[in-house]
DNA sequence: TTCGGATATTCGATTATTCGAATACAATAG
DNA sequence: CTATTGTATTCGAATAATCGAATATCCGAA
């Protein structure tokens, strides 16, 4: 489990709440300040302030100081852009037969063999100890 | 908040956890069973089971049967290659001045007021009705 | 049929997330 | 200064996520 891996988690999480979604969505049309947002969600502005504290600390969102207002705005816009865009996409689900899968995985180990083959002169035992059901 | 933006927040939670991302991750290369995985990530198999649940309901994996063994695939392939891509990129983080957000703001403003202005006949209710900060 | 290996589920404990209420803080007007 | 408005933080309760242990299930072999 690499440090990237966690980090990428973490990033996930920001994005990973209606109203944290709802939030970025407003901000792709222009910086806004907390109040107006509380107008256009269904959320308080503690809870706002609380969300937009997480985008926040996630480097998604930054604010401007604007007199009394803060004005946050997008700090990774194309991250945000593409992020919605894709959990917008619906590809289609498909549905592999075991055959299939059984093609692939022999493929797979297929490979593998040749990459150790290549290595080392000795063809040694791989990963998949599995029977092949033919 | 709109269902869409709900089923984007769970597809997203479902991505959210690195023991997650790792099971996506090695499922890239080919599609594996259980026991597999139990090797090649630090969690225990009954771990492994549950987030395969989440992982499912999610629809980001189905499995096909093989004797005993499951083996799962990714069924959404597309999907969970540019999301790791996407969560693995690192795009500069900006930082705007309070005159670009200014600047912005205004911007949107005249826009918005055109909006309005062109459609001045057709009272189609629903928009903002912030003041604009000068 | 029973056995053993592979996987899933249930349970309970721990930790994390979420929200509203109340409060604190910060900037500006008066 | 005080009052007001905009925003953040703290606190506590409710809910959800997470994990390991134990157990259940499912399948093929003997």
């Amino acid at each position: 489990m690499t440090i990237e891996t966690q980090a990428a988690a973490e990033l996930l999480k920001a994005f990973s709440h209606p109203t944290r979604l709802a939030i970025l969505k407003e901000l792709q049309a222009g910086p806004k300040c907390v109040t107006d947002m509380e107008e256009l969600l269904p959320a308080r502005q503690a809870n706002i302030s609380q969300h937009l504290g997480v985008l926040r600390h996630a480097k998604l969102v930054d604010y401007a100081q604007d007199g009394a207002l803060r004005c946050y705005y997008l700090c990774r816009p194309n991250l945000v852009e593409d992020m919605l865009k894709l959990v917008g996409r619906d590809e289609p689900i498909i549905k592999r037969s075991p055959e299939e899968i059984q093609a692939d995985k022999e493929r797979l180990a297929k490979a593998m063999m040749q990459q150790v083959t290549a290595k080392e002169k000795k063809p040694t035992e791989g990963a998949s100890r599995r029977k092949v059901t033919q």
